[in-house]
DNA sequence: GCAAATATCAGGCATATCCCGATTTTCTTT
DNA sequence: AAAGAAAATCGGGATATGCCTGATATTTGC
């Protein structure tokens, strides 16, 4: 008469560690397993678990659309988003969604097991460094969904994050803008500073996740 | 007096699930566990083990470099890959590496397990899909793409540029790999000389193309 | 209209990068 | 085993870039 789980995530050989390690809490209890976020609703409808530990990415419907439709059939039922990496959106988009703990797989079992009493008792957890990114937006007060490169950064701003990722150089991008170098480090500078990135090599790689740039070439 | 494991993955909830699945095996016993290639590397010269279990996809030392340098130096270790996908590049070059198995994270816990049991038995194991891309590459005889990070690159060019696409500097490199800022330098001016590429931009491009980073992160 | 956000630029200092060269170590090959 | 090639290591010095601070138009939003 524990705690009833139900555990979505795409990945078997997870889940079933995830659920070993459950079950050694005795006030526990993994009722399902799902592979994707389809069988996952499918599963809650039929089970009424007190607990969805919900991966982010999964195939046919993601944990955050599955999140969305469980939440609003059972507004008392609990998610916990388990995810690889902080991704700014995901949270967001997670929490917007009504999740009540966002964990990463970066993270200590009992730090789980924690977070699962947390939100039974109505509390919401968030690892550390999700709670990062939470707090840097509240107080950015940068609002919804659209926590995009389009959101965040300025034209100007997207602009020249593109012509870094594509390989030129500050005196290039200077050139190609007609503006001064000291104005594209100063842009430069604002966009490592709202990213919270800093190196090239990040940049780039968040300027392709964006689609400012593309992988070839 | 069993097996003797090392488990390699940056995901802490998946090591740990692994760990307790694996230790109910009577004749498996879990050494260590490393959340990165280079402390892995670590590892197996202080514990020497029989099986490593081996995530493709690790920071500072990808799974791929680290199993080269595992068996270079211990050619009699088994090393089994654990990968989330089976992508055609990371499959090849595991293999080439010498790995003795590839399974995918969405399989069951018992294929791993029987995956461990086989490679102790100098046999090789691999997952269906895994298997499959490999055929179809032996019937194409398709010898890989000619020009791969893996044939232009040293390994500890390899190793570096890994670092560089993560967004290392210079001088946290030359901490990492405990060698002169100098020799990163250099290195890094070889690898640009080689790929004919002049920025970290598009250096972080062909890392991701090649594999030897993730766009996450 | 006025405050906030945006775009622009500069100075000065620290650091990184680039281009040269050089040594030692580690294969390979004969 | 000796010679040669490839790889890994490091240094000097000139140049470029990055970083912090501060400043001024221009535009935007309410």
């Amino acid at each position: 008469m524990g705690i009833r789980i139900i555990i979505a995530d795409d990945h078997q050989i997870l889940r079933q560690g995830l659920r070993t390690l459950l079950e050694k809490e005795p006030d526990m209890e993994v009722v399902a397993e799902a592979e994707d976020g389809r069988k996952t609703v499918t599963l809650v409808r039929e089970l009424i678990p007190h607990v969805v530990i919900m991966d982010v990415n999964m195939p046919d419907l993601n944990g955050i659309e599955a999140s969305r439709q469980i939440l609003a059939e059972y507004p008392e039922m609990k998610v916990i988003a388990l995810s690889m990496h902080a991704d700014r959106r995901f949270v967001i988009n997670m929490l917007k969604a009504g999740a009540h703990g966002y964990l990463l797989k970066d993270c200590a079992f009992e730090e789980l097991a924690q977070a699962i009493r947390l939100v039974m008792a109505n509390k919401t957890y968030l690892s550390p460094g999700v709670a990062e990114i939470v707090v840097k937006d509240y107080v950015h007060r940068v609002p919804g969904p659209a926590q995009t490169a389009f959101s965040v950064l300025t034209a100007r701003e997207r602009e020249v994050l593109q012509l870094m990722a594509e390989g030129k150089s500050t005196a290039q991008i200077a050139g190609l803008l007609t503006i001064s170098v000291k104005t594209v480090e100063t842009h430069r500078q604002q966009i490592m500073h709202k990213l919270g990135i800093r190196s090239v090599a990040e940049l780039t790689k968040y300027a392709i996740r964006e689609g400012l740039t593309s992988l070839e070439s």
